[in-house]
DNA sequence: TCCATATTTAAACATTAGTCAAAATATTAA
DNA sequence: TTAATATTTTGACTAATGTTTAAATATGGA
């Protein structure tokens, strides 16, 4: 992965809106939600919640497609992993077991 | 994790200056480096990277330190591993075994 | 004490991001 | 075709962000 499209990434995923987008999705799974789901359920303004969901476009962080005539958004899980895998890479150069994002190495020496 | 936290530590990460002060704090281990040895690496002015190293720190993704005259910067390896599980929270609602970063939900259904 | 090194702070400036209101586009149903 | 629903686009406005230069603070050694 490339730091640009890290930070896009990130940024994409550093607003309250779009990160509450973000995680409804993810919760939801790969069959996704209506914007309209969305909306309602954040209580966000259509032509918000659209302005935000292109940036999450955008940043690659989710899929849409058409469904009559609702738009369909899911998260995309392999930039997730991605994004994921990019920060904790090389994490203590390897040097601890459990270098991972659910126990990345231990806490910093007090 | 409270979303106005994941916000700001998002928002750290989301500058391609801090997130690679950040991976390379991640990459050094528990040790850190001293704010000098991060401007050398990255070629950032001081002043710079003294505003950033601060954003990082306003986000609890890195402590510091004092050592002589020197200080320095670690990553906070427990925020780290807070926010990527503020991200996978109830991923795909638990249905889906593999449900963690490194293999995140299968992909969402073509 | 005085000087050099290490780091932070402050101020000014240009750029970018988010919100709102209004209008535009697309799809379905009557 | 007309009306209603769903979503996106545009433009105007305010606020926040990042960079630079210069000065300030702190530590260690001559």
């Amino acid at each position: 992965m490339e730091i640009t499209s890290a930070v896009v990434a990130l940024a994409a995923l550093a607003q309250e809106t779009r990160l509450s987008v973000y995680r409804m999705l993810v919760e939801a799974g790969p069959d996704g939600l209506a914007a309209g789901r969305l909306a309602d359920g954040l209580s966000v303004a259509p032509a918000s919640l659209s302005f935000h969901l292109k940036e999450l476009l955008h940043a690659g962080l989710v899929h849409s497609r058409q469904d009559g005539r609702y738009v369909i958004y899911s998260a995309n899980y392999e930039a997730m992993n991605a994004l994921l895998g990019y920060l904790t890479e090389n994490c203590c150069r390897g040097t601890t077991a459990a270098c991972l994002p659910t126990a990345c190495c231990e806490p910093a020496n007090p």
